[in-house]
DNA sequence: ATAAGAAGGACCC
DNA sequence: ATCCAGGGTCCTTCTGCT
């Protein structure tokens, strides 16, 4: 079915709310669904650029997926289908050798970190909604505020104190800390534990220990934590989601019961698969993690764009189990940045700027780095994000030349009107290094057991880095030579793997013909599946972390009604997705329209200009730059 | 021709 | 009647040098 006359505005309106609503469904925390409400709420109100943006990004990865299956139709011309999934067979039995099971990692949660440290601070609050933070909603305009209100009339807000968080922070990881001294925090409310050797000395199974643990942090700080038991930090992720708030779970340490555990667990759960990646492994007919399998050739064939061995292993539910704090060195970067009402006059955007330039220049000494490229980022008044980039010949950090060079890569993109200026600063320094030089180097002669030295060192390096990264997690998109397997420590048949899988794979050309052909016309219009991404979950009310006080057990609080229903999660969300629907928006804005008069702008107006011309539209004329291409 | 830089994204908390 | 998500990492693709 051709293109977007084929979709009915309502309709197309709609998913996009869910759309906005979408992102933060599965995973995401606090600040994310708060931020996704608002975002609703103020871009619904003022007509939205933000809105069209999205609306072009979506449409920009159903290009993408578009594009995906051509490759896949025509390479599943001549492949030879069982031969491939007999291959895979092989590698998933491979990986399956490789599994580790002896180490008992805990992923610990806090539940609605911010609000629960602003209930504690302030019991009055307790059973009342209320949203943490300047979030756009509470500083946003008159016309969403109105509908804020409208909406949820009783809603409080409340700023947030970022010291106060901090300090309830530390005094969580300090027990953590108790339980493993090289626990890795990720964020200020979340964490990775190793409790295998906690559990030996003190003769302990895990739940008791970790709800030990938990029961202490309640004891100590009258917060709640939620977490995750299971044999690597995927799992435990995942699992830590399970019985939120206040819960644990503990997956069973077998292979057979995490295979059933992964196979009809969404892969959107799966941490590393955002929102683009969903879509479109979603094309591909993968929904779950048991869709892998079945889509296992396929996933070979396009094995570069969706990382075979990585879906192999998230199908058996292998990952990383290893847990170490991070250290400094590993740092990348470091910036600042800045959002406000869009500004187009030179003086007022290069003050804000100098805002900037003090800050990082500020962070940057009291952390002790320089560095030697500095990026400048800016975003338009449409949210098309640039980024343009200097490297200096010594080491910068100083707020004057912070500011000299981001003025100077900005003053050729006038004239400009942009929302946010940021500046990141790369290719890093450490002032405090205490050994100097060849400074990652030796947690890899501790981990590495010499063997072959040809590219094994390469790949323990990377799996080294991977794992400790604070997202910890193994990245999507992975070179077939650099399937940082087993970070674990045993792995050394690994070589073989990757070699094999790249024998399945080659039956691409190596390189690509693609980009060619991406700028030819293509004037083909968006195909009926437009609308995609059918059943993914929304506002999960579920996580707690959600905008306000939710409440537990049988009865909850829809965050924007604030009616006490007593129902399900489903049923929540499905309540909480009517209360955002378009209609009771729209409601709100004709009330809204009465009194402050002024036109609704509104949502879709169908009509999207063919050629998305990459370009980026506003400040008319001379565009930031031009690279598309 | 190749390694390195630049730009743009995806994703995470 | 309006104005603040910000801090990161990693990956891919393209390009202009020596």
């Amino acid at each position: 079915m051709p293109a977007e006359d084929g979709l009915k505005r309502s309709q197309e309106t709609e998913s996009l709310v869910k759309r906005l609503a979408g992102p933060s469904s599965g995973k995401a925390g606090l600040a994310k669904d708060q931020s996704e409400i608002n975002r609703i709420i103020t871009e619904a109100s003022k007509g939205s650029k933000f809105y069209d943006n999205e609306k072009k990004k979506d449409k920009e990865v159903t290009v993408r997926i578009e594009k995906i299956l051509k490759e896949r139709d025509e390479s599943l011309k001549t492949a030879d289908i069982r031969k491939i999934e007999s291959s895979v067979d092989q590698l998933i039995a491979e990986l399956e050798v490789q599994r580790d099971l002896t180490q008992i990692i805990v992923h610990v949660d806090m539940d609605a970190f911010y609000a629960n440290v602003e209930l504690l601070d302030n019991p009055k609050l307790h059973g009342k909604p209320f949203a943490v933070g300047k979030g756009v909603l509470s500083t946003a305009s008159y016309e969403a505020r109105f509908i804020a209100k409208k909406l949820c009339p009783d809603l409080i807000f409340l700023p947030n104190r970022f010291s106060r968080y901090l300090e309830m922070s530390k005094k969580i990881m300090d027990i953590f800390h108790r339980y493993d001294p090289d626990m890795c925090p990720a964020g200020c409310d979340e964490g990775y534990l190793n409790i295998t050797p906690y559990c030996e000395e003190h003769s302990m199974a895990a739940e008791d220990c970790v709800r030990e643990m938990r029961e202490t942090v309640f004891r100590e700080t009258q917060l709640t934590v939620s977490a995750g038991i299971a044999p690597n930090k995927m799992l435990a992720k995942i699992c830590s989601d399970k019985n939120k708030p206040n819960g644990q779970f503990q997956l069973e340490f077998k292979p057979e019961a995490i295979k059933a555990f992964m196979h009809d667990l969404s892969i959107r759960k799966v941490p590393g698969i955002g929102r683009v990646n969903e879509r479109m492994l979603d094309a591909i007919g993968i929904k779950t993690c048991g869709d892998i399998y079945q889509q296992r050739a396929v996933v070979t064939l396009m094995d570069k764009r969706f990382g075979l061995v990585f879906l192999c292993r998230t199908y058996l539910g292998i990952a990383s189990n290893v847990v170490q704090p991070h250290e400094r060195e590993e740092r990348k970067s470091i910036g600042a940045e800045r959002t406000f009402s869009t500004l187009d006059s030179k003086e007022k955007i290069f003050e804000k700027l100098t805002e900037v330039s003090v800050e990082l220049e500020k962070d940057m000494e009291e952390t002790g780095w320089v560095g030697r490229t500095v990026t400048l980022k800016f975003k338009l008044d449409t949210y098309q994000v640039f980024t343009r980039a200097k490297s200096i010949d010594h080491w910068v950090s100083k707020k004057e030349e912070l500011f000299a060079i981001g003025k100077e890569l900005l003053l050729p993109e006038f004239p400009l009107k942009i929302r946010l200026i940021g500046l990141r600063v790369t290719k890093l320094k450490d002032l405090r290094a205490k050994d100097d030089p060849t400074n990652g180097i030796k947690r890899f002669f501790q981990s590495s057991k010499e063997n072959e030295p040809r590219k094994k060192a390469k790949l323990e390096d990377d799996a080294d880095l991977h794992d400790v990264m604070e997202d910890a997690m193994p990245g999507f998109h992975e070179h077939d030579e650099t399937d940082y397997q087993v970070d674990d420590n045993d792995g050394d048949d690994i070589v073989e793997i990757t070699n094999m899988d790249k024998d399945v794979t080659r039956s691409r050309p190596p390189h690509s013909t693609s980009n060619a052909q991406a700028s030819s016309s293509k004037l083909e219009s968006v195909p009926a599946r437009a609308r995609s991404t059918s059943a993914a979950p929304r506002l999960r009310g579920d996580k707690g972390k959600s905008i306000l006080t939710s409440i537990k057990a049988s009865t909850q609080e829809c965050p924007i009604c604030s009616k006490v229903l007593e129902i399900d999660n489903d049923s929540l969300n499905a309540h909480i997705d009517f209360c955002l629907s378009r209609s009771a928006i729209m409601e709100a804005q004709v009330e809204t329209n009465k009194l402050v008069k002024k036109p609704y702008v509104g949502w879709p107006r169908q009509e999207f200009s063919r050629k998305v011309d990459t370009k980026p539209p506003s400040s008319r004329g001379r565009q930031p730059s031009k690279r598309g291409r």
